[in-house]
DNA sequence: CGGTAATCGAGACGGTACGTCATGTCTTACA
DNA sequence: TGTAAGACATGACGTACCGTCTCGATTACCG
């Protein structure tokens, strides 16, 4: 489900280009679109994902709430939306600093940066629990949110292992779960802060056990 | 705040014995309090606590929205209570298997196999959220469930380093969220299964990488 | 469907009592009934039935969308329930001119000042139009405004024929539609006006059909 | 304003034609005039004036709604047109038994069998409430369903005047609101049935009436 | 025969109102 | 004083029409 495609038709997983052209019908208002994610993304970081009704971001984007609801059919979709286009502006990144402990820190301690700079912990932590209930959301959260992390930290191990830096038989599945579960942890349940400092600790002892296994 | 003390008046951390003797009045009915936790143990359990209305649990357990209102301020808070009635029949543990790998599995596998056996981690990603946005929630929060799991385990280590089985310097904290926070990472993103065996492969790395320090 | 008795319980034809005393639970704001009633009123008076909306009624009379549902399930009713309030200060008349054509000219030219004074064309057009496809609310219509009137005119001419003054034989029923179709049909189609005068020339034409039959 | 007209470049009672010829651009389709009637007509008699929405009708007569607005200002004008054109079949009658109870029978009965033939009462009932809010509405409506009728029984009366049946000073205007009046009463209360017998009684009544002023 | 201009389909849009639901407060009578 | 019953203001929900709009495609005429 993306914000382009209108999901009574269910065009799954359509191209997100604003606007098909040479299709009937009046094309879709980009202004709107935008005013709609912008307003989301406003009441998201300053009160939360309970502050998002439907209503309060219809009035704020100056828009109908019909509009909303053609092309977004819950504030849990919509507002998975406003906060990937707000955050993607940070492009995946590729690092290669020629060490994994390098590599892992390049990772690790933006990500860290970037969560704790903002009150993302309040929209993570509203968006698993919908994930809870609502596996489609859930799926959806994990694509966009969580999985690209991990992409990019499995793909710096593996060069690891290419390189020789590593054994062979290292587990990265849970290699990875040691790596972001811990920064979760601290971000959702904040009984300790989420620093650069306690970044750099999770990756020296991962790479501790990495190597005595 | 718990759930035998009116939380108007504000008697803060007032004593959980079920009615104050020798006091004015009609007494406190036990017969409500247990009846509104019960209808609400099992809206949590049976559809999570978007289910769980002040209107919902006062029909259910043939009481007045009222008498709810009068001990608990909020449905979350409710929802604490009911849960923590609910999960500690079973009693913080002082596991003594000789070994810190024993110990650790001792606490963490059992916690694994709680936290899946039941939609725990539909509440827990709840209370989270509400956490966030409430911060005298999440110390209540933090105090029930995740406080007593973290000095169980942190107790483990001590004792480990009593007996000359790690070294002195670990960074017990840091390991305390590298032990936990992968199960919760895996429990509320469910990108991948909270297994025994995963927590035995988290113990692991954990001990490896405390040993390598 | 009364005004005074919700509607979801189901109390048919309850009482039209303010507040049955002695019952547990907040007694029915009369002032909230009032309001309600008042600012419907203006509303059909000032725009017709059209103009009635929930929203509006709630807005005006400073009440909660809820309290108007709780007591009334459609505007249609409510509006019924206003303009029956408006109107029946004016009580039953019991004309008794010892003529029947003084009879008749005090029941028909009354209710033809009445109902051109103020625009109730316009409302009872909607009343109508709404006891059309609601075969229920056409029951309580006419109880209210029809029958009443009928049931007058009723009395009227059969104390005519017990003092002799017209045939026992006499169709009474069509008389009646005979005496107030006319008026009505002028009052909803407006193709002639509504005066003394005609009402006058109705019950000269109906008496002398009477006396030929 | 008729169905063959645009309504905004206003043309004042254009011509019913097709299509003025000789003219640019491309023609109007009469493919989609006849469907738009004819979805109105089928929602109208199926489900009253208040089930006839602008997309229903557009939906149904596969149709685009700009196409309706683009000739129709109102969902009632349009329901106008479409009962104008499904009623009008039946012609103008010039009515000549002889006798003026003959010729008015012969009005009356055949109008009677009409309106009760099919749910024609409840669109009548719904367009007086329209012409009630809406004077230029109420004009067409007149123009269209009443006054034709009204012309018939004034011709019928003229008739029998010139023909010494009845006197020349009979009020003929208050004779035709005693006439339909009574039919529309039934028709819209609903209190008692619209029967041949009963267009019979009101005709004696009528005449009755007539021979003894 | 190409240009002009009116239609038509499709459908997005800002609005308004709908009827329902949950929240948290309140008012009463009874225990 | 505590409780059951229940009325109340508030405000969001998701849906349905309204009347307007912007497209691209179609279909006549007129030059």
């Amino acid at each position: 489900m993306t914000a382009t495609s209108p999901h009574q038709p269910a065009s799954p997983d359509a191209a997100t280009e604003p606007t098909p052209p040479g299709r009937p019908g009046r094309p879709r208002s980009e202004k709107a679109r935008a005013a709609i994610l912008a307003a989301t993304t406003d009441l998201l970081l300053a009160h939360g994902l309970a502050a998002v009704s439907m209503d309060a971001v219809a009035e704020r984007a100056g828009v109908s709430k019909a509009t909303i609801y053609r092309w977004w059919p819950s504030k849990e979709l919509l507002a998975l939306d406003a906060l990937y286009e707000e955050t993607t502006a940070s492009q995946p990144r590729r690092p290669d600093t020629g060490t994994l402990r390098g590599d892992l820190l390049a990772l690790l301690q933006p990500w860290g940066r970037l969560v704790t700079g903002r009150p993302y912990g309040r929209l993570i932590a509203a968006l698993v629990t919908q994930a809870q209930t609502d596996p489609a959301f859930g799926q959806q959260y994990r694509a966009r949110f969580v999985e690209p992390r991990r992409d990019e930290a499995r793909a710096v191990l593996r060069r690891a292992i290419e390189r020789g830096e590593i054994p062979a038989g290292t587990r990265t599945e849970v290699a990875l779960d040691l790596l972001y579960g811990p920064l979760y942890h601290r971000l959702l349940h904040g009984h300790q802060p989420l620093t650069d400092k306690f970044a750099r600790q999770v990756v020296d002892y991962v790479l501790a056990g990495i190597e005595r296994q």
